[in-house]
Parts: C-alpha cells; structure tokens; sequence
DNA sequence: CGCGGCTTTGATGTTCATCAAGTAAAGTGG
DNA sequence: CCACTTTACTTGATGAACATCAAAGCCGCG
C-alpha cells in the first residue's frame, strides 16, 4: 500500500488481531470506511431483542451485557463483554436478522459498528477469515454454554465464589478490585436474588475469605474461596 | 460428472441439504470418499470430553445425547440430537481439537464421521459453504443458550411441561408419543432430580392433563399444558 | 428365578426466594 | 449547594419449593 494520509484508524485497533487477523489490504480499507463509531452512557440500552440487527456490534471501549428478559420484567444476563470480547459474533447471523437478546453499556462505552452485509462478503470471499470467525464463534459458543453448567452445579456461595474468582482470575488478573456491576446484576448473572448475594458477600467477609468496601473486593483467602467454588 | 457405476450415497442424505447445500460436484465426490459409517448400540459412548477429535460426528439415523459430567458424577445433558440436527457443529473446531463434551448413544444409532481437516478445507475454500456453516452454528448455539435460559425461568411443572410440549410440537409433531429417555434423563435434561420428574409426570396425570402408559404419553389438554410451561 | 436398574410414592429436611424494614448512596431540580 | 427523591445496599424473619432419604413394586435380562 502507498502512504496515505488519512491512515486508517482501525489499523491500532486490537479487533484486527482477534478476528480480522487474516484481512487482505483492501478488505481492511474497506470496512474502515463503512465502519462507524458511538459512544454509550452508562445503563443506556444499545439493541433491544427483536429489533432489525444491521452491523456486527463490537465493544472498544468499556463495558456491556448481553440479557433477556421475561414476560414478568426479571433480567438474565447471559455475558458481560468485556472490549473485543467474542460474544458479539454470537449475535449476528441468526433468524431473519433481528437481535436475539437486549444488549445495555455497564459503563461509559465506544462500541464499532460494521454493517453485516460486509462481515457476510468476507466469510464469502476470504476463507482464512471465515474459518478465524468459525474457530471463534465455537469457542465463545462453548464458554457461555458452560457458563450455564456451571451455575447450575453449584449452590450459592459456590456461584458467588465462581463469580469472584472469575473476576479475579480471567479479568483483572489480581485480588484486589473494582467490580464492575451492582448486586443487582451480578443475582441477574448467577442466578439468584440480590438479598442472596449480599448476604453471601457478607458471610464470606465475616468468614474473613474476603473484604469489601463497598465496590472494592479484595480477596484475602484464595485457597478457600476457591474450594467453596469447586464445592466438594 | 461423468457416469458412475457407485453413485455415492451421500447423495441420499439428508445432511446434504442442510450443511452440505453449497458442495461443488468434485468436493462432494471427496467427502463422500473419505467419510466413515459406524453403527452404534444404546447406551454405547461415542466420545469422552478431553478426547482428541478428529471428525464429525453426524447422526444419520437414532438418537444421542451430549452432556456433562461433574467430578461426583451427576451429569447434566446439554442437548439431545435427533438425525441431521446441527449440533455436532459446535462440537468441532475448538481448543486444539479435544471434544469439550460427552456424548453417548440413546437408541442403536447410525452416525457418520467427517475428517474434520476435510471441513476445514470446505471452509477456506467455499465461502458459500462457510456462510452456511456460521448460520447453522449461530442457530445451534442459540438454541441451546435459549434453552438453558428458559429452563433458569422456570419450576418444575414449568420445566416439565415444556419438555413434554418441545417433544410433541417440535419432534414428533403429535400429542402421543414414546418417550425416547428414561426418566432419569430427563431430570438430567431439565435440571431436577428423577424423584421430582416422576412426582411431575403424577401429578400431571391426575389433574388429568396427559395420560402415561409406561412410556407412552399422551397429551389431552395441550392448553393446560402449554399454560403451565409459560407459568404465569 | 433372582438380581440390578428403573420407577413410584411418602416423609423429612435444607436451601433458597420472598417479604419487610431500614440505612446508605447517588441522582435531580430548585 | 441543599432538600428531595429515587435507587442501591443490608439484615432479619418466614414460608415455599425442592432435594434427599427411605422403602417397595416392577421389569428386563442373564
């Protein structure tokens, strides 16, 4: 490619080496320019299920949930995304193209739409790109899947333990910690009531596993708490 | 193509028109070539989770079932695959190619193994079988999420009845039926323990919604029914 | 014909959701 | 910036839903 000078700004975008990693030249120029960028406030809600889905939704930047609701008003989440995150490719491609599930933003968010009608060209003309996507989709499809197994394995201090070590383990990558949502939505997450929640947290601090101060987690006892996770 | 004295068989099955709807004549000849029939009695395991996997395995004729195992031996079945069903796809192409669950044979059952490196060169080299494949593997993993998420809303009358109504209005298109699982695998199915899927089924019969003769059920007030699988 | 797995029903106990009530925190409008 | 309202958080008490335990009948299979 010859210098341009309005470099195309996907090219920082860390996307590139999740699932456009095998892009050619062209095809990259090209979704860069039909691409486009919006910013999200915190608790605005994104996609409604049911509504005409056009673009493949990416997180850049922040933090949103995928969930469904039920007749009577109760919320499930089924995944929080983190940025560039797979889930979203779980979303597109399905029955006559309208959401599956209602997605919101946790926090402040840029999220990336690119029109589907271009993701579907590149699975059609590039190979190496479809089988990326392929590879991906199955893995995301596999996690959430056994997201769901392994609450229903578990009572709720093992769910809890589960959540928390998650965070901990695959997310922040240490055991002090921000958690990123409120009571509310972790119950929605893992199945079970706020009260429920709060009062495991609280056993598990007056079991000295943990501290709290009011968002800020820290874990003091991994072993336990990991223990209580496994559950037997 | 020429005449051919062994016209592939493959050319009956069903799979074709379902995954296999986009073959050129020469890449349908080379799977038809390279694929592999096995016959399997009930009860029989085709597969344990962490086995290298190499093929896939598609149900020509029978039923399987895939599920989990906990390490105290409690199994949770994550779908029950009836002939052609899409599943197996989100079984292949994932974490260096070892199957992610069990799966076992619920009747004696026809099952057709792929070389999955076959699949792969499908992918690379046939976008139109590539986009088939994301659709149907999109559709799949949908399903399944959707099903663990409804049975999350539910109690177990709600869960039977749904049970009960997805065999009559989506396999067996009538109100009576064989049961294909024991009751046991049902509660596996659907979460609950055997007793309470018994106590269920009893409960059903003598509010005189089904009748049961072993494992003959049939469904005589489909509206009763269908209001308690939607619960409220 | 007897053994083991599947099925069924009843009795009991535990886990968890629900209800209630109060405190803390965070928006909102004047 | 403060009063006001709303939303989030917390704890306790209660009851319902469900798992577990126990015991007996049934059926298929060697």
């Amino acid at each position: 490619m010859s210098e341009n000078k309005h470099l195309c700004d996907c090219k920082e975008c860390v996307i590139r080496n999740l699932i456009f990693a095998h892009l050619k030249p062209g095809e990259f120029e090209h979704i860069c320019h039909q691409k486009s960028e919006q910013h999200f406030k915190k608790g605005q809600i994104v996609i409604e299920k049911g509504q005409p889905l056009e673009h493949l939704i990416y997180l850049k930047s922040g933090l949103v949930k995928y969930y469904h609701q039920t007749h009577d008003g109760k919320n499930s989440i089924i995944s929080i995304s983190v940025p560039y995150d797979a889930f979203p490719l779980l979303t597109i491609f399905q029955n006559n193209q309208h959401a599956t599930y209602n997605m919101s933003v946790l926090e402040d968010s840029t999220l990336c739409f690119i029109p589907i009608e271009l993701i579907r060209q590149l699975v059609l003309n590039n190979g190496e790109f479809a089988f990326d996507f392929i590879v991906k989709l199955t893995e995301t499809s596999n996690k959430t899947i056994q997201h769901f197994i392994t609450l229903n394995n578990k009572n709720l201090r093992g769910r809890v333990a589960y959540f928390l070590l998650n965070l901990s383990n695959n997310i922040y990558f240490k055991d002090t910690f921000e958690l990123p949502v409120s009571r509310k939505e972790i119950a929605e997450l893992i199945g079970m009531t706020t009260e429920n929640v709060i009062r495991t947290l609280s056993e598990f601090r007056k079991e000295k596993i943990i501290k709290i101060n009011g968002k800020e987690i820290e874990i003091t006892e991994k072993d336990r708490l990991t223990k209580i996770s496994q559950y037997g």
